[in-house]
Formats: C-alpha cells, sequence, structure tokens
RNA sequence: GCCGGGAUGGCGGAACUGGUAGACGCGCCGGACUCAAAAUCCGGUGGUGGUGACACCGUGUGGGUUCGAUUCCCUCUCCCGGCACCA
C-alpha cells in the first residue's frame, strides 16, 4: 500500500524518510544471516572513532558503502554491512581532562549520539552486530591472543623510545608534540627509553610483501606504498673490528661495492660506542644529551640538520686495514639496523653533506663510461660529457649513487672490485669479506617491530602481573578479561590507572605473592586490527572468533580514508595472518578489494596563546572578510571578534576543531540530499575541500525527480510498452534510457564513480522532463524511464526512490528489487556521427550508417564543405581512420 | 627530508584503452510567471577577435614522443596524505 495517497505534488523529505526508516525497522530489512545457498558480499568501511559527532568525511565513507551495499543486494547478494565504535584511544582523556568527565562516559555518550546520526542517514547496517572497541566482552580478545602471540613468541618485550615531558611526567603521543616542546608545558621534549611489549611483525614482512602481489583488488598506489614501508633491501652486513679493543662493529649496507670509499663510520647518539666514548669526553657527552632532546618523529629527525662529534675512537677498515674514525651523528636512527653505518661521502648524497660540513675527505671508488675515456684521452669524448659525468668533489650529482641504472658505472680506486659493476662488486667483496669473517649477504627490512605498550589509562590493559620473584607472567586465560575502571579521570601527568591501588595490586598467579598489575595499555590499532573479524559472531562469549567468521571472511569491498593506505591495513594483515598460524580463522588476507577515500579537507584556524598553546576554532565560527579581488583581508572569531589565524586545509578532525557536522544538512534538505550531494561532489578517491556550493541543486535534482513521478502517477495507469511501435524520437529516449542502465551499472559496480552515475540519471530525467509526451506510447515509455531512474538511484538516495517506487505501484520491497538489464535492441543503431579532423583540429563531423564502409566515412568525409576549405588545393599525405569515432586529414 | 597522490571555465567536476576538452551540477546573465518576492520554468554562459558564418588561443610550468596528448615520457612549481604514540 502506498505510504502517501494521492501521491503529494510537494517533496516532503522528513516525512518520507522517517515513514521509509520506520518500514526499515518493521521489517528488519538490514538483519543477515548466514545463507549458504547465496553468494555472500561482505562491505565493510571503517570504523569511527566516536569523537561526538559525524562529520562530512563519515558521510562520504559510509554513503560509498552504504551505496556499494545496496547495489549489491539488488543484484543478488547476501550483503552484510556492520557498524562499531574505534571506541578507545586519546581525545577521550583530552576531552576528559577538559570537562572532569570520565571518557568512557564521554565515549558512550558520543557513541549514541553517532549511532542516531547514521541511523538518520538511512544506512543499511545490521546494527545487531554492533561492537565498541572499548566494551570488554571485545577487548578480552586482545588480551586473550596477546597472550597467545606471547607464547608463540611473536609478542615479546624490549625497550622503546618516547617523548617525554620533563614537567608534567609523562609521556606524549607524537601529536602532542609541537615544535619539539610538550603541548601542555612548553618544555623542551626528551627521548627515553622504557620497557615495552612488541609485536614481531617483520617476522612477517617477506609474507606481507610477496602477498601485496595477490591482491588485484587494492589500488596500485596503496600497495606502492606498503612496499616501500616493508622496505625490503638486499646488501652486505660488514665488520669493522675496533681499534681499542676486541669488538666488532656492524653495519649494513647496500652499497657493499663502494666499501674502498668508506672513511668514517657513524653511530646513533644512544648507540653503545658513543656512550662508552662519551665517558671520557665531557663535550662528546653533551653533544649526545643534545641528540637526545627533542621529539622521536621521524619527520622531525630526517629535516633536523645533520650534526655530528668525532667520538676519538677508531675501527679498522675490513679490506684496507686503515683506521676509520667513528663518529656520532644525529641522522643515525638507533631503531634502525645496527645503528651505526659506514661514510661514504662519494657516493651518498647525506655523507656528501655530512663530509663537506665537517671537511672529511671524499674518496671517489665508482665512475663511469664518459669520464673514464676522458681520463684515457678519448678523442670521441665531447665537452658534453665532460660537463655531466665528470666528478666533482664541490657538488653532488646524481650518477655518483648510480647502481645499475641510466649511467652505466663501476669501481675504481677499489683494489680487486676495480672494472666492476655493482651487483658484480658487491659480490666480490662478499667474498674477500667472508674469508676474514667480517662479511654476509643478508636481507633487510626497513619496517620495525610493532610497539603497541601506551603509557595511558584509555585502552585495552595489557595482561600482564609483575612479581618480584617470578617476573613479568600472563595473566591466566580464566582471569580475562582484565576490566578497565572505567571512572578514572586523567590529569595529564602520567596514567591515573598506575596511582590506582585496586586496579594495580594483585596476587602473583603463580607463587601467589602480592604482585603489581601492569599499567600499559595497548596500542589502538590493536583493537583495529581484527574488529572485522568479531562482526561475523559478535555475540560469542566463548570464543574469539567462530565459524560465521570463516562464512563472511574476506572483506568482499573494504572502504576507508587514505590515511590508513600504511598503518592499519598492514597491521590488519599481520593479524589476520597470525591468527591463520593459530588455527583461528581460514583467511590470509582480508581485504579483497579496497577503495581508498579521499579526505575531505577544511579550513584550519588557530590562535597561539601566552603560553604557547594553540587553540583550534571552527571554520563556521570564524568571519572571513575578503576585498574586492577576493584576497583576505581579516579573519575573526565571531565569538569575541578578535583574530585568528589561518593554517592552511586539511583533514576534518577533532584535533584540528575543523569538521563540518551533516546533521545541519540533514535537518535542513534531509538524508536523501546529504547523500546525494556528498558522492555527486566528487570521485570517490579523489581529495575533497569542503563547500556545500550546489547542496541545493542536489535537493532541486530530488524536487523535480519527485515532480516528475507524481504529474505522471496523477495521470494514472500508462498502458504497456510496445518496442515495436515507437516514433524515431520515442526509440532516440528508450536508447537513453537503456544506455544510462549500462552506464550506471558501470559506474556504480565497477569503476566507483558515483558523481557520473548520478550526471548519467539526470541527463535522463532531463530527457524524459523534455520528451513532454502524453501519447500512450510516450506515457509508456516515461513509466519505463521512472522506474529504472528509480532503481538506478536507489543506491544512493534510498528514501525517495523507495517512496516514488510504491507510488509507482511496485509491491516488492524497493531494496530488493532486481537491478534493471540494458535491452540490446533499444541500444542498437542505425547511424553514427563520425568527427572529421584536419591536421589533428576539429573541421566537421558527418553522419553514416552504422554499417558504412570506410570508403563511404572517407568520400563523405573529404566532400564536407567545412573540411574542404582546409584540404583544397593541398596535398592528402595521410589519413587515419578510427572506425565509428574520427577521421584526420593530413595535408601538407 | 623520504614515500604516495593531485593540479582542467568564476566553482565542484566530465572526457574510462592516445581520438569531438568542458558532460552533469553550482554560480552568474537574460527572459517567463508574480502587485512584488520566493519557488518554479525557458534560454545563454572557457578566453580573445568578429554583426555573423567563423577563426585563433586554451587542461599548473617548460620541453619531448605522435597524424593527433587533459591522457604517455622528462623537468620544475604549488597543494594534499603518510612517516611507526591522532585515528
Amino acid at each position: 500500500m502506498p505510504i502517501y495517497m494521492p501521491m503529494d505534488p510537494h517533496y516532503n523529505p522528513a516525512a518520507i524518510e522517517a515513514a521509509v526508516q520506520a518500514r526499515w525497522q518493521r521489517d528488519a530489512a538490514f538483519r543477515v544471516t548466514e545463507d549458504p545457498a547465496r553468494q555472500k558480499f561482505y562491505c565493510l568501511s571503517m570504523f569511527p572513532y566516536p569523537s561526538g559527532k559525524l562529520h562530512m568525511g563519515h558521510v562520504r565513507n559510509y554513503t560509498i558503502g552504504d551505496v556499494i551495499t545496496r547495489y549489491q543486494r539488488m543484484h543478488g547478494r547476501n550483503v552484510l554491512q556492520p557498524m562499531g565504535w574505534d571506541a578507545f584511544g586519546l581525545p577521550a582523556e583530552n576531552a576528559a581532562m577538559a570537562n572532569a568527565v570520565p571518557p568512557a562516559k564521554w565515549t558512550w555518550d558520543n557513541i549514541a549520539y553517532m549511532r542516531r546520526q547514521l541511523q538518520s542517514l538511512g544506512f543499511a547496517l545490521d546494527w545487531e552486530r554492533e561492537i565498541a572497541t572499548c566494551d570488554p566482552r571485545y577487548y578480552r580478545w586482545n588480551q586473550w591472543l596477546f597472550l597467545r602471540l606471547l607464547e608463540g613468541g611473536i609478542v615479546y618485550k624490549k625497550t622503546g623510545v618516547v617523548n617525554w615531558d620533563p614537567v608534567d611526567k609523562t609521556v606524549l603521543a607524537n601529536e602532542q608534540v609541537i615544535d619539539g616542546r610538550g603541548w601542555r608545558t612548553g618544555a623542551v621534549v626528551e627521548k627515553r627509553e622504557i620497557p615495552m611489549y612488541y609485536m614481531r611483525i617483520t617476522a612477517y614482512a617477506e609474507e606481507l610483501l610477496a602477498a601485496l602481489d595477490t591482491l588485484p583488488g587494492w589500488p596500485e598506489r596503496v600497495k606502492v606504498m606498503q612496499a616501500n614501508w616493508i622496505g625490503r633491501s638486499e646488501g652486505v652486513e660488514i665488520g669493522f673490528p675496533h681499534a681499542h679493543d676486541d669488538g666488532v662493529l656492524k653495519v649494513f649496507t647496500t652499497r657493499a661495492d663502494t666499501l674502498y670509499g668508506a672513511n668514517y663510520v657513524a653511530v646513533a647518539a644512544e648507540h653503545p660506542l658513543a656512550a662508552q666514548a662519551a665517558a671520557a669526553n665531557p663535550e662528546l657527552a653533551a653533544f649526545v644529551e643534545r641528540c637526545k632532546q627533542g621529539s622521536v618523529m621521524e619527520a622531525d629527525i630526517a629535516t633536523q640538520e645533520k650534526e655530528g662529534k668525532d667520538t676519538g675512537l677508531q675501527v679498522i677498515h675490513p679490506l684496507t686495514g686503515g683506521k676509520l674514525p667513528v663518529w656520532v651523528a644525529n641522522y643515525v636512527l638507533m631503531g634502525y639496523g645496527e645503528g651505526a653505518v659506514m661514510a661514504v661521502p662519494a657516493h651518498d648524497e647525506r655523507d656528501f653533506e655530512f663530509a663537506r660540513k665537517y671537511g672529511l675527505p671524499i674518496r671517489q671508488v665508482i665512475t663511469n663510461a664518459y669520464e673514464e675515456r676522458r681520463r684515457s684521452g678519448d678523442p670521441g669524448f665531447t665537452g658534453t660529457d665532460y660537463a655531466m659525468f665528470n666528478f666533482d668533489e664541490t657538488s653532488w650529482k646524481s650518477w655518483y649513487a648510480e647502481k645499475e641504472g641510466k649511467v652505466s658505472t663501476f669501481c675504481i680506486n677499489s683494489g680487486a672490485l676495480d672494472g666492476l659493476t655493482h651487483s658484480h662488486a658487491v659480490d666480490k667483496v662478499t667474498e674477500l669479506l667472508e674469508q676474514k669473517g667480517l662479511g654476509r649477504k643478508r636481507v633487510r627490512f626497513r619496517l620495525r617491530d610493532w610497539g603497541i605498550s601506551r603509557q595511558r589509562y584509555w585502552g585495552c590493559p595489557i595482561p600482564i602481573i609483575h612479581c618480584a620473584k617470578c617476573g613479568d607472567v600472563p595473566v591466566p586465560d580464566s582471569d580475562l578479561p582484565v576490566v578497565l575502571p572505567d571512572h578514572l579521570v586523567p590529569d595529564g601527568s602520567g596514567n591515573p590507572l598506575a596511582r590506582h591501588a585496586e586496579f594495580t595490586a594483585c596476587k602473583c598467579p603463580q607463587c601467589g605473592a602480592p604482585a603489581r598489575r601492569e599499567t600499559d595499555t595497548m596500542d589502538t590499532f590493536v583493537d583495529s586490527s581484527w574488529y572485522f573479524l568479531r562482526y561475523p559472531c559478535p555475540d560469542q562469549a566463548q570464543k574469539m572468533v567462530d565459524g560465521r567468521t570463516d562464512y563472511w571472511l574476506p572483506v568482499d569491498q573494504y572502504i576507508g580514508g587514505i590515511e590508513h593506505a600504511i598503518l592499519h591495513l598492514l597491521y590488519s594483515r599481520f593479524w589476520t595472518k597470525a591468527m591463520r598460524d593459530l588455527g583461528l580463522i581460514a583467511t590470509t588476507e582480508p581485504f579483497s578489494n579496497l577503495l581508498t577515500q579521499g579526505m575531505v579537507l577544511n579550513e584550519i584556524f588557530f590562535r597561539r596563546g601566552n603560553d604557547g598553546r594553540i587553540t583550534y576554532f571552527n571554520p563556521a565560527d570564524v568571519d572571513v572578510e575578503t576585498d574586492n579581488r577576493g584576497q583576505r583581508t581579516s579573519l575573526r572569531l565571531r565569538a569575541d571578534g578578535q583574530p585568528v589565524e589561518f593554517d592552511g586545509i586539511g583533514t576534518m578532525s577533532k584535533s584540528k576543531n575543523n569538521g563540518v557536522d551533516p546533521q545541519a544538512l540533514v535537518d535542513r534538505y534531509g538524508a536523501d540530499t546529504a547523500r546525494l550531494f556528498m558522492m555527486f561532489a566528487a570521485p570517490p578517491e579523489q581529495t575533497l575541500e569542503w563547500s556545500d556550493a550546489g547542496v541545493e541543486g542536489a535537493f532541486r535534482f530530488l524536487k523535480r525527480l519527485w515532480k516528475l513521478a507524481a504529474d505522471h502517477v496523477a495521470r494514472g495507469p500508462a498502458s504497456a510498452l510496445d518496442p515495436a511501435a515507437l516514433t524515431p524520437a520515442q526509440r532516440d529516449l528508450r536508447r537513453k534510457i537503456h544506455q544510462t542502465i549500462a552506464k550506471v551499472d558501470d559506474d556504480l559496480g565497477r569503476r566507483y564513480t558515483f558523481n557520473t552515475a548520478i550526471a548519467a540519471v539526470m541527463e535522463l530525467t532531463n530527457a524524459l522532463t523534455r520528451a513532454d509526451d502524453t501519447t500512450p506510447a510516450g506515457r509508456a515509455l516515461m513509466a519505463e524511464g521512472l522506474e529504472v531512474s528509480v532503481r538506478l538511484l536507489a543506491p544512493i538516495v534510498p528514501h525517495i526512490t523507495d517512496a516514488i517506487w510504491r507510488e509507482l505501484g511496485q509491491s516488492l520491497p524497493l531494496i530488493d528489487a532486481p537491478w534493471p538489464q540494458a535491452d540490446a535492441a533499444a541500444l542498437a543503431r542505425e547511424s553514427v556521427e563520425v568527427v572529421v579532423q584536419v591536421n589533428g583540429k576539429l573541421r566537421g563531423r558527418v553522419v553514416v550508417a552504422v554499417d558504412a564502409s570506410e570508403a563511404e566515412v572517407r568520400a563523405a568525409a573529404l566532400d564536407h564543405a567545412d573540411v574542404r576549405r582546409f584540404t583544397d588545393g593541398r596535398e592528402i599525405r595521410k589519413l587515419v581512420v578510427v572506425p565509428g569515432r574520427l577521421i584526420n586529414i593530413v595535408v601538407s
């Protein structure tokens, strides 16, 4: 039965959306169960952090997922689309400090609000599978798996470097370090080493890299980023014996062929040799201390001025026997490799810069054919070659670091290596080193093990008990979960858990003596590394996962922001493989197809307070004045009229306070307009600068669609369509209908270009409106056109299309209506337009029969009056014919 | 700094495999309806020149390949994402 009777001529989104959503609710339309008889489709969007309100990035992400979900469902698949909450994390602690509210209450309140927002947008989510990572029923399995991985040696303990705020005496996240200082105290941050738990992701490095080739459904750019991140490199580990004792300094290099050019070695400030030398050298000790200041972020370290200091210690070159100085350098990282590098200034750009700065010798050991020809006085040598390929100690040229690329390079000044090219020289030098026991080939990865300990309250407790006698003792499975007390309020000075005796006080599970519970919690990436395995079985109280996980996995389509291209996706792939190796799941790669959504950006405004602290203001609260040339003249906060500063544009986020709440849009125009506008604005993978210009246009289109349907319905039922009895104009219109089906099916199902799908349906409805044909055949065409348009748009704007669908007299719910099929007969055409170019410039068009011969098409093109103006009197040198599309006449 | 991506009218974007640059929409201009406004409908809209037919120019910069380049190659500029404790 229609909801509205008769059909209201005015589009009323509030009433339509409420009614349609109520019916979905009543029918439990989004509930899914395992059904071996149908093809399953697991459509997953990355779950949100419950920051308070949805922002436009969420609307974009979840609309994309919902469009794909509904499209697949209309194609007959059994589709699972779940939702949950990435509910642990730093913002809850910040909010707690600001408002004196426990993170738990803040988080659960946010979840309740955002759940309502998601429901109001009409997403086809199975809410019975909702999970929140801060729920002990979820995170107990983090703890359980942590213990299994600990048993298997995948989890282990070692020290790691963190940002330390010496005033608040607390560990800071990278985000909380601004220009090397603590965000709250302004104190210069120090690096500090503390014990932490690590996951041995490097044990899976080879597989994580190789398996990228098994993922054709992933964007190339993501696979390239992951491959570079894992960073497999084949090289040689070389030992440099200490000159002062019988120790050996190990370095790893991919350029062992340049070993004869090594004239110093550089070690990290944290390296034992640095500490040893600093003990007797106060100046060096001061430098080492200075290196330990500042943040641990790679971007900071990589951009800082390269500095170093001679330790006075020396090592012995393994082949020449010469002595090389040992320097401490701030660009060498202790956490990477051995914390030491051999420096070859002539053939490494960073070493070159360092050597120039400190006056260290630069010894060329690689040359190329051009340079050698010059040296040998070859008369064929030219000045240009000289300029490009002559080695010059005063400035860097890219060929110095060439291996086997554009310029053919080989060794010189290198004893037995002379004349050898890169790979041969590496083989030879390895052989020589092996004879002395000072070298061997090794494969090394840039990827580092995953430190999961966080000195924070609002996270999943690490299930370990520290006993004075027994050491670090795992919490027995029977005592899981270790429940996080949910009433504490952090104050910025360390982890409140550590001061909460009720939590820390416990008995050693092994000896029963009083012991202390571990107070570090897990990295929130742990929570998000397996949530997609839990949606299939959220109610499973006995096990982490069950057979339902194997039914639904792998995820057929995963959708999320490009900012997760590396970390989250790599950790999830690792976690999946670790669970596979424990026999818990059958899946080896969790996500078959990946759609990386472009970020939704907005302007960022801030003010720096007297204490140096930065406050961000929402763009909606900032008044912008511009002059008549569009240049900005003033930026002021509306609340106090005082100026604010502009910090560029960036991702909508809680921390930058530049999110746009979709609620105003939904309240004013309805969910369908919000969804349509978001999908129409740009293709999903593209970055999108926020602007609401165009919302009105999306709303107008829905109003026109509604009116088109209402006018049609008001005229009563249309008669059946007889395709054989159509006029040429009606045949053209019918072709347009079926072309649109083919186009939209491709755009929604293969290309994921929702903007062009919408444009195609707009073109169709424009054509239907313009036809204005109330003959019986015309009305039958209108009926077909409307039924097609409504089904093609159903995944994008599910409410209005559902309502129109019913008004058109359909009884099967639109959500389960079959997707329309393009009729080949309707697509057939008799003539085709061919473009005629002269010398590549468009000069005319000719219409020819579809089956016209090439000779006929040529003749028509050459005879075209506008074409002849450019060809008459000239010699036709070439004729390029692209059948059915174009002819290019090349004249002299 | 390193890795990945992007740049097309006043604006968002289209052109899918090298073949009609600017689909669709916004905005703007003109018109209809109206006492008026809103809403709606119709027409126009890359730039320059021309009454016009039309011509020339035009896809961030500079070069290259090609009958033909937004698309492929090289160079540079700017912007965005990531860089291991924001998520």
